[in-house]
DNA sequence: ATGGTAGACGCTCTA
């Protein structure tokens, strides 16, 4: 049995609860990343979750805006949530998933959008999102024994060419300036963290994550960005055996603009 | 160059 694991920005847990559940159903995955929860704490479904076997839940929820949460259906214990830029906003949930002898460090990231003006001198949001990546310099892969470390999340940046459907057109909007996506591979490779999504995939090959919901038709004009990621110790890399996202997500019903990212090792 | 949609919350913010 591999050990699945997933990541999804589900833009409101409680809107979409049916549909966190059909992927839960029809997935299978034994942990659940989700992020942009929109809730409270105290409002979050957790028994519909623990209902279907799902018994380990993480949250790290505020009202309205942003918010973090980890489900698992094998054993986790939550680690620790971090604070940055001095900002008590819930955007990092770390848990541990006990693997029998072994464990996973897991960290859930939601990394601010960054606002509509790619300039930090005019744009608090872009500062506030350049700064988040920086900080995130100190999220390392543990050094404990047995202990593999899986970071995933909506990172909001697209870091390579064809992660983006215009790299040309691209180079200017926020996800995808050169300041954004330099700043995050230098803290992913400063970290030795592994890029699973493009292991798996040729990274010339489009991949995307997210389509806009302002779009008028969003599979046609297929505008899209990769900004969720799942990123692995060297360890795991060469345990990865399958990766999908699951694009048929973005036409549900009231569909969230991001799709699951689904990946599965070959541990546990 | 512009405006387009969505969700939470409560007459506006964030994405």
């Amino acid at each position: 049995m591999p050990l699945r694991i997933a990541t999804w920005n589900i833009n409101s847990v409680r809107l979409r609860l049916p549909l966190v559940l059909r992927f839960l159903e029809e997935h299978q995955p034994d942990v659940l990343c989700l992020q942009e929860t929109k809730c409270p704490n105290d409002q979050f479904p957790t028994a519909a979750f623990r209902k279907i076997g799902y018994d380990h839940v993480a949250i790290h929820g505020q009202k309205g805006y942003h918010g973090v949460a980890t489900i698992s259906r094998r054993p986790m214990s939550v680690l620790e949530t971090r604070t940055f830029c001095g900002i008590e906003d819930c955007r990092h949930l770390a848990t541990s998933v006990e693997l029998g002898s072994r464990r996973i460090h897991l960290h859930n990231f939601y990394v601010p959008a960054g606002g509509d003006e790619p300039d930090p001198e005019v744009n608090p949001k872009f500062r506030h999102k350049l700064d988040f990546v920086q900080e995130m310099h100190d999220i390392l892969p543990a050094t404990i024994a047995d202990t593999g470390s899986i970071l995933v999340g909506d990172l909001n940046i697209a870091p390579l060419e064809a992660d983006v459907w215009s790299h040309k057109q691209m180079l200017k909007v926020v996800s995808h300036t050169p300041v954004e996506t330099e700043g995050l591979e230098a803290m992913r490779k400063a970290g030795g963290w592994v890029d699973i999504m493009r292991q798996h995939v040729p990274p010339e090959e489009k991949l995307f994550t997210w389509w806009s919901y302002r779009s008028k038709d969003w599979e046609a004009s297929n505008r899209g960005r990769r900004l969720d990621h799942v990123w692995s110790s060297p360890d795991l890399s060469p345990v990865l055996k399958d990766m999908a996202v699951l694009k048929d997500a973005r036409g549900w019903d009231r569909p969230s603009d991001h799709v699951p990212v689904i990946t599965d090792f070959d541990i546990g």
